[in-house]
DNA sequence: CTGCCCCTGTAA
DNA sequence: TTACAGGGGCAG
């Protein structure tokens, strides 16, 4: 479920229950959670740690506690979020962190996916240094997309969605982007012309600075992790329906495995 | 790049 | 029952 905008709100969200708290204990009941390092290796690590600052890179969160760094990915299904106290946290819950406050920071996750480590800042750096640029800062430029689309083989949209080169487009926004920028998802990155670099770069940024609202709003709903509560996506999702710009029919591709959906009229 | 794997839930 | 799911790592 989450691409970066989710883990962006996600993130804001844990950063405003810890600020000035301490974890008191952590428990895991998932042990691959935290693999290779063992549940008991994790929670002690953590155990009476204080927050001090956190950070996204691409879809990864960093929770920066005195001595040890929190390393989280949520992957498909996972889950974080603040309870007000440790006996509201549901039975899917595959970790918790009492905090000081008396509130609960929850990590849930159905399908198991998600990975967490607790690890000296350095070490948990080091494993992120292959990341590449993230689509909302400053260095996302489109002279920037231009090199990186210049050096693929592949089409666009498993290009955009490459982790290694750009960090936090998922499978939604990917496609999403591609069709605000009127851009054919099997097209080779490669050889898109200036004006599509430009106007691509343009809409992943706009998509995602919407959904990253769209999605805070969603998780402060209490009871509601619904996801695209307010965002509502253009093409994904919607193939054998009409595209609400041109009338055409939204298809449904396979790309690297995985759905790929665009408006054959609109994207070109 | 593709295919397969990880794991569980849900819908067709 | 099968296909699919917004994640990524791996081998080929």
């Amino acid at each position: 479920m989450p691409e970066l905008p989710e883990v962006e709100a996600v993130r804001r969200i844990a950063e405003r229950a810890l600020r000035g708290r301490r974890i008191i204990r952590a428990h895991l009941s998932r042990r691959r959670l935290c693999a290779p390092q063992t549940p008991e290796e994790f929670t002690r690590a953590v155990a009476g740690r204080r927050f001090t600052s956190s950070e996204r890179r691409g879809k990864n969160i960093l929770l920066h506690f005195d001595e040890v760094t929190l390393w989280i990915h949520l992957r498909m299904t996972g889950r974080l979020y603040p309870v007000a106290g440790p006996q509201l946290r549901p039975a899917s819950t595959s970790a918790y962190f009492l905090l000081d406050d008396g509130r609960t920071l929850v990590f849930e996750d159905p399908r198991g996916l998600g990975v967490m480590r607790a690890a000296k800042r350095d070490e948990i750096e080091d494993r992120l240094s292959g990341l590449g640029i993230d689509p909302l800062s400053k260095t996302f430029t489109a002279d920037a997309l231009a090199s990186l689309a210049r050096a693929s083989r592949g089409a666009v949209k498993p290009f955009l969605m490459d982790q290694k080169r750009i960090a936090g487009l998922g499978n939604i926004y990917a496609a999403e982007a591609l069709f605000r920028a009127g851009i054919d998802p099997r097209r080779k990155a490669a050889s898109l012309s200036p004006a599509r670099i430009g106007r691509l770069r343009e809409a992943i940024a706009q998509v995602l600075v919407e959904a990253v609202g769209s999605a805070e709003r969603a998780y402060q709903k209490p009871g509601a992790f619904a996801e695209g509560e307010s965002f509502h996506p253009a093409v994904y999702g919607r193939e054998g329906e009409s595209c609400r710009r041109c009338g055409c029919t939204v298809r449904r591709i396979r790309q690297g495995g995985r759905s790929t959906y665009f408006c054959p009229g609109c994207q070109r």
